[in-house]
DNA sequence: TTCAGGATGTACT
DNA sequence: GTACATCCTGAAC
């Protein structure tokens, strides 16, 4: 597979985000296996004219300060004291912007991201789990077991651990406004959502 | 199938 | 002290 190097991270947010969707995001666990998934929701945010951005305004603190960093950095927070949400940074070192990795269905080791999520394996999981197995944020970073110890990772490295990799372009991508941002003014109406169906 | 409420802790005011 | 880029459960329909 075709490894996602830096100039993809390294240019607009919004057209990175839809860009993102049918890419293949590897996390491999420190006990070598690799689990994979098809990334299938983004969205885009942008620092320095986004209310809805942690780092609005380039506001700089101990936790967004990875937003500044090289574009393809992830950026990992804890929110509401106990999910993750997995970002990956984009545009040139100094602008805080980044994509947010919504969503995604399992393409390898589908049964260990199972364990992970759910503490069963892949084939005992109930319709309703494979309904919601990593359809938001938190659930996906539960999935593959990101939390902000890899934070900072550079996904254009494998050695990481944390990388991207081609996919097939989706064929309908839908766009539409961000979730969870009620706060945000008039950044609520931004069409920066971006997602597929099947 | 949808909805309200609670969990839980860090970041920032 | 307040808000938060969320998710799960249980009850009602």
């Amino acid at each position: 597979m075709e490894l996602l190097t830096r100039d993809f991270y390294d240019r607009d947010t919004v057209t990175v985000a839809r860009d993102l969707l049918g890419k293949t995001l590897v996390r491999v666990m420190p006990d070598g296996v690799r689990l994979e998934c098809a990334i299938t929701e983004t969205e885009a945010y942008v620092g320095p004219i986004d209310k809805a951005c942690h780092a609005y305004g380039y506001k700089r603190t101990p936790r967004t300060s990875t937003m500044f960093e090289r574009p393809g950095t992830a950026y990992i927070y804890l929110i509401y004291g106990m999910y993750c949400c997995l970002n990956l940074v984009t545009e040139r070192e100094g602008e805080p912007c980044a994509v947010l990795i919504r969503g995604g269905t399992p393409t390898a080791n589908g049964t260990i991201i199972a364990k992970n999520r759910f503490g069963c394996n892949e084939e005992e999981m109930t319709a309703y789990q494979r309904k919601n197995f990593l359809n938001g944020p938190g659930k996906l970073c539960r999935g593959l077991r990101l939390t902000r110890e890899q934070n900072g990772l550079d996904v254009t490295d494998p050695k990481s651990g944390l990388y991207l990799c081609q996919g097939p372009e989706p064929k309908k991508i839908r766009v539409g406004k961000r979730i969870g941002i009620d706060y945000a003014q008039e950044a609520v109406e931004f069409p920066w959502r971006f997602w597929y169906e099947g």
